[in-house]
DNA sequence: CAGGCGTGGCT
DNA sequence: TAGCCAAGCCT
């Protein structure tokens, strides 16, 4: 059996029941779910997707909304720009293409927050186009699975070659065999801790076979505090605008901030992102 | 193209 | 507990 052929049956047995896959999904659902999954974990989108779907239930419900509704909407779910980025694209859609999300690679990368994965996502988990659907889960599960590693430099063409060998000649299929190899990566086949004693594809495993080696020790530790940064200082003056109704006095002060110049710095930032707009001098507002 | 961008759960 | 991690994208 195909490691493809293994996951899908595993995939039958074990996926988990979410609104935006099955025979309910439609383009524009499908579209909403991968922009608020953008790392972010299902758990947590899963209330914001639904309550989303029953404010703005098409492209051009959502297009009509403001800024502010579309920001105060999206509420604590992060990266609140992906939130004016699907606002854009709402709007684009509309304009462009009648309203109904366009089954194209290349107009769905022109729109605002659609990189490779989420294009390629739509195609096939909207349109049950034969395309690679290659996220974090999918990489990792091929880098251990093929190459026997848990990290790898590989050549994007490479990698979706590869992947593509997966792929069933249907389209429709394909994108099942997608989904259950990212499904198996969530929920088995995981970054931290796998769960290797259940999974379909020991057997052929060559990650297995050479002993689950981990990756050489990175050598830079990147990741910054969370803590007193940047994005903290962002989190907190959208956290005060969002839930006050009308324009607000910003200072280091009014949000409690230590920091007066990354105070300015984040605002300065956000305003650049269009996140907020100021009113007059210290005063801020979501954008209209 | 390396770095910036939220938030919260888990180990 | 402090760091890792989560269906990436943009500049």
């Amino acid at each position: 059996m195909s490691p493809a052929d293994a996951l899908l049956s595993w995939f039958c047995a074990h996926a988990r029941d979410l609104p935006w896959r099955g025979a309910g999904a439609s383009p524009w659902p499908v579209m909403v779910s991968e922009f608020m999954l953008q790392q972010t974990p299902v758990a947590r989108v899963l209330p914001y997707f639904t309550q989303w779907m029953r404010q703005w239930p098409t492209p051009a419900d959502l297009a009509a909304a403001s800024p502010a509704d579309v920001v105060r909407a999206w509420d604590t779910l992060g990266y609140p720009r992906r939130a004016l980025w699907l606002h854009e694209a709402a709007a684009t859609i509309v304009d462009a293409y009648g309203g109904e999300v366009p089954a194209d690679y290349s107009a769905l990368r022109r729109l605002s927050g659609v990189g490779d994965y989420t294009a390629s996502a739509i195609l096939a988990f909207a349109f049950g186009v034969r395309i690679p659907v290659i996220d974090t889960n999918v990489r990792r599960v091929w880098w251990r699975w093929e190459l026997g590693q848990d990290d790898a430099a590989v050549q994007p063409r490479v990698e979706h070659a590869a992947l593509e060998r997966w792929l069933p000649a249907d389209g429709h299929r394909a994108a099942q065999v997608s989904l259950a190899i990212m499904e198996f990566g969530a929920l088995i086949c995981t970054a931290r801790t796998p769960l290797c004693t259940q999974c379909p594809i020991a057997e052929t495993c060559q990650w297995r076979e050479r002993g689950y080696p981990r990756p050489a020790t990175r050598v830079r530790p990147i990741s910054k505090r969370y803590e007193g940064s940047d994005r903290q200082a962002r989190g907190r003056i959208l956290a005060v605008l969002r839930r006050t109704a009308d324009a607000t006095e910003l200072t280091a002060q009014t949000v409690n901030w230590q920091d007066p110049g990354q105070f300015e710095r984040a605002v300065s930032s956000l305003a650049n992102d269009g996140l907020i707009t100021q009113v007059r001098e210290n005063v801020w507002k979501l954008p209209d």
